[in-house]
DNA sequence: TTTCTGATAAAAATCGAAAATCATCATACG
DNA sequence: CGTATGATGATTTTCGATTTTTATCAGAAA
């Protein structure tokens, strides 16, 4: 019984997180309350707080649903077959290729994402700390095969990760974007001075 | 006559900006009005607009002299007499630092600045241009002394622009401050990446 | 003429208070 | 034990009235 109840409050856990994504995409991040995402699971708003402690962590957990996803894209790209170098200049330009569409055509859900980076939330360390780990994946990696000259791998990911802000940070993005700037080729070229910087 | 009267005018739009920043440092960019600054001037409101098309105009001109400062910040480390690398080093490092300073120090005066470039004002394209030019400058003299490989300057410089975005962009200053990183570190790494990428 | 002012239209910001909504919790119910 | 109700205090929203603010213009002053 004790695994039952286990599996039934994470079910309901994810159930909760559904129906709140449901209602961030069509009603927006600030709009929805508990209320109106018990109501539509037909509970009632203090029951929810048996599955979170609070708004934010419900928010957080979402915000983490959705940054997985993102993860699963880097490591699909990481692992592809491929040189580094490559895979290091794939990873830059289709994660801000993906950051801006989801900015553009979920405009609804990301308001969150940019709340979320204002104010610093777990799930958004948890996710910048992925980037920056692939990355320092692909350069230990790109310095074992040679392609690059030999760095601290970690160091040198953070500060990467640090270059590409503009092309990375949903704030920039957007601005950016008022402005009609080309920005993926800004990803393109800021992935070649990357790569320039790990020449041997 | 003509060019007394021409004299006449300019001072009197130095006189009005003058007056504008005092204003703007004590109570605010948002909260001051044209009739403020008029007054303070002992004239009438109406007669500011002989000087100024609008508001924005002023708000534009005043950035603009703002930003003139740092420019001249900036001419003044791209003619020491030291390498290009050594220069273009201090040029990223400095201007962080004056910029967060001015951001922690002026911040009533900075809140315009921060609005400029959500709004792209000519003022500040005028900055970024001559921020990319002076780092082309620099470019092109390290190459032709040996110490960088040889690039297209001004598209190198441009590049190298967006990367330093995390510790030049006024939001990025803001919010990286609000969570304690030590971005003097993060500006001397990316000024490190950029070298890097130059290496013959 | 040239330089400025006062009056003023239109748009926007401000304000305060009433009403509504919200997250959260203590407690009652099945 | 899991669930729901109702209450609470805090925040947010609303809204209409009032004031500011921007910007213009005809005309006074010099």
């Amino acid at each position: 019984m004790n695994v039952r109840q286990k599996i039934s409050a994470e079910d309901m856990r994810e159930r909760i997180l559904v129906v709140a994504e449901e209602h961030f995409r069509r009603i927006g991040y600030a709009k929805t309350a508990v209320a109106d995402i018990a109501q539509a699971m037909g509970m009632s708003p203090a029951n929810v707080y048996r599955f979170f402690p609070s708004k934010l962590a419900i928010n957080d957990a979402l915000c983490a649903k959705i940054m997985r996803e993102t993860d699963a894209l880097i490591m699909s790209i990481v692992e592809r077959p491929a040189p580094a170098s490559e895979r290091l200049r794939a990873l830059i330009v289709e994660l801000h290729r993906h950051n801006k569409e989801k900015l553009t055509n979920e405009h609804r859900l990301f308001d969150m994402v940019e709340v979320a980076m204002e104010e610093n939330w777990p799930a958004i360390e948890a996710h910048c700390e992925c980037v920056v780990c692939q990355m320092a994946r692909l350069v230990t990696e790109g310095i074992a095969s040679g392609e690059f000259r030999p760095v601290d791998p970690a160091d040198f990911a953070e500060t990467a990760f640090n270059a590409t802000a503009k092309v990375f940070h949903p704030t920039m993005i957007a601005q950016c974007a008022r402005f009609g700037d080309d920005q993926e080729d800004h990803a393109r070229r800021i992935a070649d001075l990357i790569l320039a910087a790990l020449r041997p």
